[in-house]
DNA sequence: CCGGATCCGTAACGATACTG
DNA sequence: CAGTATCGTTACGGATCCGG
């Protein structure tokens, strides 16, 4: 006797969420097209280690998930890309409180042969945006860390993040990633973080608003 | 050579999040777990068609993660409880998030073979609830349906759920788990719901604001 | 009966090789 | 670059057994 492909099988809204994405690499596949459709290749890379056999079934299965649509770019350079759909960017929210919870997981420092791409800190960041400071802002902050750019976009009360450079950014901040860390998550103060090795294009009251807006201190529930 | 047990390896709050709580159950036995203390029989029947022995090592697991204490009730009834710690208990919005993506995943009808139970709903309910309606209430609600017995408590603007009867409850809803389904997904008008076969405890107003307080519709981000 | 431990067949995953 | 094909390994599902 089989059983029918690995399923919960309860009518119940966790069960079914995640029977849909509780298998490996989805939501980190989810964390990836939150910053923009991507190519396959681009996938593998950020995803690492995932072997492209299972790259490929996870993407059909999000695809018959209606969690991705896969299309063809228009020339010139005609090439398969995935999106994610409307369901499948309804998924910030859980990738948003993944993150923050995962966020106390950090503390514990980076283990040797453990993986890094700066822009996996984008999301711890934006997981801790307090809606309250960002009401009435609208703003936009680009980051240089290491060899990567993305880019923070504050507006109507929400902040969201993308891969590359910003239009015109009310503050650009680059660094390596050490500094980066110290500065989302560690209690830098404006004053000593702006005498990090980080040059920062902007002025002052914006880098402390920065600081506010995505402070993990105090904990928010 | 053989992997030193299955990790993502990567320095990313999302990452060491599910390395945590990414593998199969697990989240499932926190939802069980968020409305109190269990023992190893009544997890067995709540997440029905788990092996004892997975659900043994997923306690273990869990245990090992910090996520839950085991500890030995004082007599009478020497037994076993399993109960979430501080970090398990933070996962309560991780749940919520996740209940409140799946309820779109309900609309697809009850299939054959699917297991329930009513409790199952309560975090559906929950991850509904608007803080703004509930900022200045104190109120208790309790429900029987089927032959299960739950209640939410709406206190300091949150709302919580727990198994068991409730102190003195402001209402109690008593229906078959079809018409709590109404009542919670469904956009039921209260005359309609009081007209249902349920017996509610309380007056109308109260029923009014249940609706309100717990209603998807229209759905927030 | 509760709280597991042990064993075994199957499904999912990981690594690499191969192809249009 | 964008995947398929293959194959060894690990995790899971189902059942059985066992001590308190």
């Amino acid at each position: 006797m089989h059983t029918e492909r690995r399923t919960y099988s309860q009518y119940c809204p966790l069960a079914r969420a995640l029977d849909v994405i509780g298998e490996r690499w989805t939501l980190l596949l989810v964390r990836e097209l939150l910053s923009g459709p991507k190519r396959f290749k681009d996938l593998q890379d950020a995803l690492i280690g995932i072997g492209t056999n299972l790259l490929s079934t996870r993407l059909k299965d999000m695809e018959k998930n209606d969690l991705v649509v896969r299309s063809k770019l228009p020339p010139p350079g005609v090439a398969m890309v995935y999106e994610l759909t409307e369901r499948g960017r309804r998924l910030d929210e859980v990738v948003l409180s993944l993150a923050r919870w995962g966020t106390g997981l950090l503390e514990e420092p980076r283990k040797a042969g453990e993986h890094f791409r700066p822009h996996w800190l984008l999301h711890g960041m934006l997981s801790m945006y307090d809606p309250e400071l960002g009401r009435d802002l609208r703003m936009t902050y680009e980051f240089r860390i290491d060899d990567e750019v993305f880019h923070v976009i504050v507006r109507d009360g929400k902040a969201s993040g993308d891969m590359g450079r910003a239009q015109r950014p009310d503050l650009v901040w680059m660094s390596d990633s050490r500094a980066f860390m110290e500065l989302v998550f560690g209690v830098t103060p404006v004053d000593k973080a702006a005498n990090s090795n980080a040059l920062v294009v902007g002025d002052r009251d914006t880098l402390q608003q920065v600081l506010e807006l995505f402070n993990p201190v105090p904990m928010r529930r």
